[in-house]
DNA sequence: GTCTATATCAAGATAGAC
DNA sequence: GTCTATCTTGATATAGAC
């Protein structure tokens, strides 16, 4: 049986799945080393720290958002009540599934200020969000109104997140895809 | 100078401002200590363990907001727009000056679902706030949309609480309490 | 690329002097 | 009630053999 290596991006998935299910303080390095197969002391050949796992891990999902989901407000051929369907369906896809919520909102909470570049990362990332949500929603209201609702869903996604998490129950969270799309 | 000696609120009150602002995992007992003006060992004479200290910081917070804002709902000398004023007044103050957000929120993404105590107290909390602006909300809305609307209102503040934090703006947040005011 | 082994440090927690 | 001192464990991280 050949021996299998481990991919700078399997270490990224498993530890993804790690830090959102338990904490990123409360996951250690022997914790992701055990869910690849392998003993601590060999993740630092593809990273140098836990804080370089911590930020990649924020740039991957950040990624897959930009190009999975946020990239549908700037497609050419849909309208805005197709953009705004399928940006919720996209987005539902993944958090119905995301044991463990959202990762960036997570670290969002749990780390302090003082941590600037991980909350650097996660500005990024919320901000791109609110301004997808702005380009397809200034389809049919002002710039000041669509910033607005952009932060308010975003926001309401976040806190609906937590509640799912809490109650494990997706009930309330839906109804945020729903409203949304109502917008429009 | 008399030797001052440390009340068990002095540690929680000391505890509660470093797990908002820190986490959880990320504050230790020498942490707590120190805030104290005592060292690490001394603590252990107020609480058996760290998780004690968690548990207590969260039934302390529920108990003020249960006292001083959740029964605003149940006051029979108001009516209910009087209630819905003085509910988000007294929210509001208790967030904009709480450096860290609120702590039942963020303990509620940092811990594992497997830490069934801590997860048990954040539903009660949580569970609790819902249940008053139920009884607000019931004035003008029938049971079902009271209910939704107040699962909503909770959400959305907590989500709003994050970003609040994340961006240092407290714009997004204010407007949430303005929108509640309006359902009634 | 993964292992064994180890260095170093900080964590939670306890015992006992004052 | 707080201190000094210590125990034990587990954390991040590194060096070098295979």
């Amino acid at each position: 049986m050949a021996v299998k290596k481990t991919s700078k991006e399997d270490i990224l998935q498993n530890s993804i799945k790690l830090f959102k299910q338990n904490g990123y303080y409360n996951t250690s390095m022997a914790n992701i080393a055990s869910e690849c197969g392998l003993i601590k002391g060999s993740i630092y050949h593809h990273f140098k720290s836990k804080d370089e796992i911590g930020l990649e891990a924020l740039k991957f999902i950040h990624k897959y958002f930009e190009e999975n989901i946020f990239k549908i407000a700037y497609k050419t051929n849909l309208d805005a009540k197709e953009k705004i369907k399928l940006f919720v369906k996209k987005t539902d896809e993944y958090f119905l599934n995301s044991e463990g919520g959202c990762l960036l909102g997570n670290l969002a909470l749990e780390l302090s200020n003082e941590n600037v570049l991980f909350n650097d990362e996660i500005r990024l990332y919320f901000s791109a969000w609110e301004k997808a949500l702005v380009n397809i929603l200034k389809d049919k209201y002002n710039e000041s109104e669509s910033l607005e609702l952009a932060k308010e869903y975003v926001a309401l996604t976040q806190g609906s997140i937590m509640m799912m998490q809490l109650y494990s129950s997706t009930d309330s969270y839906l109804k945020v895809g729903k409203k949304l799309t109502s917008l429009l």
